[in-house]
DNA sequence: CTGCACCTTGTAGTAACTACAAGGTCAAGC
DNA sequence: GCTTGACCTTGTAGTTACTACAAGGTGCAG
C-alpha cells in the first residue's frame, strides 16, 4: 500500500503521515524497489489511531506514550499505572464536558424541529466552575 | 476583574487571552482609566466556554459558531439546525471513541492494580473502520 | 518615593499541520 | 516506444493556535 492510498483509508494527507515519521510517531516502512514507501494493516490501524487521538485533542506526546503503552507490554506496571491513570483522568473530564454540550445541542435541535427558537445555554453549560480546580494545580 | 486575575479564574494566560480578542472570539472589554482590561462575569463565562471547547478539539472556528448560536437565537432556524446539527453529529463522534478508550485504559489501570501486566489494545479500540466513512465524503 | 507585580503593544518562536515547488516513477493509451 | 497523467520523492514556506520575550507604562506597600 502506497501513501496516497494510505492517506485515503484513514483521511490523512501524504504530507502529513511524512510528517508523523518524522516525528517518530510512525516507523518508517518498507520501501518499494523504486524508493516508494510501502505501508501494511500494522501501519494504518496505527495511522487510524494517530488520527482520532489527535482529533479527541490529544498531544502528539500524548498519543505517543499511548502508542508506548501498547507497544511494550513488560513495562513496569508503576510506568504503565501513571501514564495510564493520567490519560483515564483527562478522558473522564472530555467525556463530562462532552455529554453536557451534547445535551443542549440536542435540546436546540429539538426545538428548532417544533419551529420554535430555543434560547441557547451552550456557553454556560461548559463554563461551570471544575476548570477553576483544574487551574489551582497550577 | 483585570487580565491577569481572568486568566488564573480559566487557566488561560493573558497573552493568550489579547490573542483571542484579536481574532474576534472575545469582545474587547471595556478599560479602566490606566487602560487595563477590566473583565466581568460573562466574559469569564465565555473565557472558559472557548477554553474548554479547545480542549475537546474544536476548531476556533466552530468555537465562534457556538457561540454565535448562544448569542443570536433569534437566526433563521434553518440556520441554527444546520450549524447545531453538524456539531452534534461531531460530538458524537467523540462520545464514542473517548468510551472506547476509557474501556482500554480502565482495563490497563485494573490489571495493574491485580500486579498482572495486561496486554493493551489501545490502538486496535481506536482503529475501527468508521473513519473510512467519513472519508468517503471527500 | 521606590520597588515590585502588574499592565500595555509588538515581535518572534513553537506545535501540528498544509501547500507548493522541482523533479523522479510507472501503467495506459496511441 | 513514447508521452500523458497520476503518483511518488525531498525540501521549503505558509497557517493555526498559541507561547515567550522585550521595552516600557501603572499602581500600591512599605
Amino acid at each position: 500500500m502506497r501513501i496516497g492510498e494510505a492517506g485515503r483509508a484513514t483521511g490523512t494527507k501524504s504530507e502529513t503521515i511524512r510528517y508523523y515519521e518524522r516525528e517518530g510517531l510512525l516507523p518508517p516502512p518498507p520501501r518499494t524497489s523504486s524508493n516508494y514507501r510501502d505501508y501494511g494493516p500494522e501501519e494504518i490501524s496505527r495511522l487510524r489511531f494517530i488520527r482520532r487521538s489527535r482529533k479527541l485533542g490529544f498531544s502528539m506526546a500524548q498519543v505517543k506514550e499511548l502508542m508506548a503503552l501498547a507497544d511494550d507490554p513488560d513495562q513496569p506496571c508503576e510506568t504503565v499505572d501513571k501514564i495510564a491513570s493520567a490519560q483515564l483522568r483527562e478522558v473522564e473530564a472530555k467525556l463530562t464536558d462532552l455529554r453536557a454540550l451534547r445535551k443542549e445541542l440536542t435540546k436546540l435541535v429539538e426545538s428548532c424541529k417544533h419551529g420554535t427558537i430555543a434560547e441557547c445555554r451552550v456557553i454556560e453549560v461548559l463554563a461551570g466552575n471544575r476548570e477553576e480546580l483544574v487551574s489551582q494545580r497550577h
